[in-house]
Parts: structure tokens; C-alpha cells; sequence
DNA sequence: CCATCATACTTGTCCGGCAAGTTGGTCGCG
DNA sequence: CGCGACCAACTTGCCGGACAAGTATGATGG
């Protein structure tokens, strides 16, 4: 990745590099905000001064205040005029849900303390709203969910999808936009490739499509109070077990 | 170094224009993203080129590049050399929530109907939860609304504060986490420049203090139910606030 | 009609410069 | 000697011009 190493020092011979295929800003920023997320450069720290960054990198000082401008705006800088740009804290500008997981239990029970607040309020609004289309696709997807646990396979990508169906129904963008950025701490981020990765040992629920069924018949029934009910129920039974295989330990 | 002769039109006059509190280039992306969320540029139009909205908006190429770079490291334009820069498709954007405003009504209802089923459920286990110095976190924040509303400022960033500390007193980082998420859905991104650009009218609250009281008070009882219904009626009322803003009209 | 080319326009980068804020040291004065 | 005022250096914020390179469009010639 490294191939500039000459400097071309003629004055207008080269503004433009050979292409690398990306800016420079963008390659400039990458690089600082790499340094700052493997801590090569700490919370606090100082920047060197912009003309240092623009020679340390054989850039103009342009580009190094566009890759400034834009660490700043994601948060992890700090530029003070006449002082300097500074580290800021990570924790401040720490990606949301970035740390999600079914590995850790923790994580899960976490996500569904979340979800039961999320999740009963869009059944409820599910259950006044959902378009006849909407019906159907919640329908199917809970038939899904029936197959999957006939055919003995895991559930974790249907009834996660079936649970987006619900927040879909509820007419509003932000509730299917969550369920989309806790994805990932339902199914397993990574494919589950070859080797069965056993996650997090999601103990089954025999009771899982009857549950299933409870919310979805309510939703059915355009009955706001019942679906909700039923979506805490559902969840709370799984935030009950997750729970108890904390206590117990997960080896058992 | 006697250069204020007249300060009109003289090429190096007056390179640092009147303060303006903040930097030109933050006012500037903001100016833009707030176009592009409110649909004055709608996905795929064209922005003026760099030179065009230099002169519009009364500044060097060099503010306008870096406030695109911003915006273009959002994932709001995409900028292809010898073309132009292009507002992207608002699903093409990596962050969810990142379309929040407080202009849309819409948007601001869409958000409180999210934030009835989170919020509710993170009063009702900071209740049962919260810590001695969680507690007193929540009553200082409680007290600063009260400040404002006696001061007649505005209440959004100390309202804000208060529910961030509820959630926080959850012991569940993802509520908190949540939080943060829709900040600007709840005080305004751009922070109220100077005159009109009156944002969403925010139907005042009169019972806004009382409404807390309830809440706040629940969680220092220790009583989940009661707390979580406090947090929900307080954003019920808030959503029917809007509901009747969006009916009456925006105008009145 | 179509391929080709000239040209205007746009973005990417570089450069030098000035204004304004901060810091640290020096100097003068009590 | 102590201390405040002043000054010089450094840093960021912004400006304007210039050139290189990519793209689009219309003119031109076959």
C-alpha cells in the first residue's frame, strides 16, 4: 500500500497524486482515525500542528484540514483555534450498538430489555395499522418460523424476521431502522460459515410459535392491548431463560 | 498593518468574518444537511458547484470543500470529480436515525412514538435500579428544567438531559445508547442560529414540570409501574400535542 | 448519421497569505 | 525580587488564485 516514495518536489508538477483510487483527504483521514482507534494516539493527545500532519504526510494543508474537518464531525476531535486538535474521548463518540452480540450473554439480555420496550409498542401500533399486505407478510412470516422448527432448523434468521415484519407494520420508520440495527444481536453476525460457531446456546422455546401466535392472532384482531401483552410476554420469556443460563452457567 | 481604509471590496480585507460563535464550515454543512432533510434537495438533485455555493453562501471554496467532505463522510452526497456532488438516497445511509429532525413534524412524531416504548420501559427498571448517584443526577437534571422554564429559555436541551439521565439510571447501556441516537431528533442540530429559522414551534407544555415531578417521583419510590406510566403519559401528551400541531397546521 | 475532437465546467490538490486566538517568555516598573 | 503588561511565536480559520484531471456537451468533419 505504500509505493509514494518519491516526492516530486517541483512546484506544480504534481497535484494530483498517481491515482490511488481514493482521495487523499479520505486516505488521510482513514489514517489518523486508524491511529486513534489503535490508541497510537490516546484521548488528550495532541495533534501535531496542521502544517507538521501536511508534511509528515506530503500533503497540502487542504487536505489535512478537510481530513480534520471531518474527524471533528464524527466526534473524535477536538480542535481548538490557536491551540491545537486534540483526541477526544472514545466513549463519546462510541457507535451505538457497535459492541452487540450473541456471544455474550450479558449482550443478549441487554438487547432484550431494549426490545421489550421497542418491540411491545410497535405490536401495538402493528395491531391498529398493518395494511393488508402487511398482514399477509407477517402471516408468512410466522408460518416460516412453523417450518424451521419442523424441519428442525434454527429459528434465528425467521423469527428475527418476523419480528421485523411486526415493526414494519407499525408504520413508522424508526422501528423497523432498530430492528435493523439490533439485527445483529438476534442472528449471528458472522454466517455461521462451516464449524458450528455454536453462539450463545439460545435455549430453545417450546412454547416459541405459540407465543408467536398469540402476537400475531392479536395483530390479526386489530387488538392494540393484547398484541402489546403478548410481545412483553414473549420477550420477557426469553429475557427469563437468557437469565437463567447466566446463573447457571452456560457450560450446562 | 492598517488595512480597515474601507473594508469593502479590498482583496485581503477581511478574511475572518464578524463571529459568528461558531465555524463557518460547521454552519455551512449543517445549512446543507438540514436542506437535504427537510427535502429541499431531495435524493439524486445535483448541489450547486463549489465555486456557485461558495458565492450563495458568502464564503471561500475551501469552507464549501471542507463542509462537503463532512457530508460526503455522512454518506448524504456523493461527490464524483468533474461532475458535481449528488444527494444520496436517505436508505443508502449507514446510520439509521440519521434523518432526524426537528422541522418535520413528522419526523418529530415518528420519534416520540419510539421513544413511548423505550422510554417507558427505562423508567421502570431505573426505577428498580437506579443508584443513590443516578437518583440525584435525575433530581438536578429535574431541577435545571425548572430553571429554564422560570428563566423563559428553552427547555429542549435540559428536558433532553433528563430523560439521557433516566435512561442512564437503567443500568442497561443500550438505553442510553438509544439516546444518543435520536439527540438531535430532540434538541435542534443546528443550534437556532440567530433569527427566524424557528424551528418546530414545540407546543409549549404547561404541565411539562408536573409531568416530570410524576415520573421522577416514581423512580424515587422505587415503583416500576407507576414510573413507567408516568414517562408514558408524559410522551402521549406530547404526541398529541404534535399530532394536533400537524393537523391545525404549522402556520398558526 | 456517426465518430471525433475542442471546449467549458467541475472536482482534487497545492500554494501563499492574512486575521484571530492562545501560549509563553521577556521586559519594565514598583 | 515580584508581578503585571507587552510582545513574539505558534496555531487554527479563512481567503483567493492556480493548475491537473475527469466529465459532458456541442461543433466539426467524414
Amino acid at each position: 500500500m505504500d509505493e509514494d516514495t518519491e516526492a516530486a518536489a517541483s512546484p506544480f508538477s504534481m497535484p494530483d497524486p498517481p491515482r490511488d483510487g481514493r482521495h487523499r483527504v479520505t486516505q488521510l483521514a482513514d489514517r489518523l482515525r486508524e491511529q486513534i482507534l489503535q490508541a497510537e494516539l490516546k484521548p488528550g493527545d495532541r495533534l501535531p500542528s496542521e502544517v507538521g500532519l501536511a508534511e509528515a504526510h506530503s500533503v497540502s494543508r487542504t487536505v489535512v484540514r478537510e481530513a480534520i474537518a471531518i474527524l471533528r464531525s464524527e466526534g473524535r476531535l477536538d480542535v481548538r483555534r490557536g491551540v491545537g486538535a486534540f483526541v477526544c474521548e472514545p466513549n463519546a463518540i462510541a457507535a451505538p450498538f457497535a459492541d452487540l452480540s450473541l456471544e455474550r450473554i450479558s449482550s443478549v439480555i441487554e438487547l432484550i430489555e431494549l426490545r421489550i420496550g421497542v418491540e411491545s409498542q410497535a405490536a401495538s401500533l402493528a395491531a391498529a395499522r398493518r395494511s393488508p399486505e402487511q398482514l399477509e407478510a407477517i402471516l408468512a412470516a410466522h408460518s416460516e418460523v412453523g417450518r424451521c422448527i419442523r424441519d428442525g432448523q434454527s429459528t434465528r434468521m425467521t423469527d428475527y424476521t418476523l419480528h421485523l415484519r411486526i415493526a414494519e407494520a407499525a408504520q413508522n420508520r424508526r422501528f423497523p431502522e432498530l430492528m435493523t440495527l439490533v439485527k445483529i444481536g438476534m442472528v449471528s453476525s458472522v454466517p455461521v460459515t462451516d464449524r458450528d460457531r455454536q453462539n450463545a446456546p439460545m435455549p430453545a422455546n417450546e412454547n416459541l410459535q405459540s407465543e408467536h401466535a398469540a402476537i400475531v392472532n392479536a395483530i390479526l384482531l386489530s387488538d392494540s392491548d393484547k398484541a402489546a401483552t403478548a410481545m412483553r410476554t414473549h420477550l420477557e420469556g426469553s429475557l427469563r431463560r437468557y437469565k437463567e443460563l447466566l446463573v447457571n452457567g452456560v457450560s450446562g
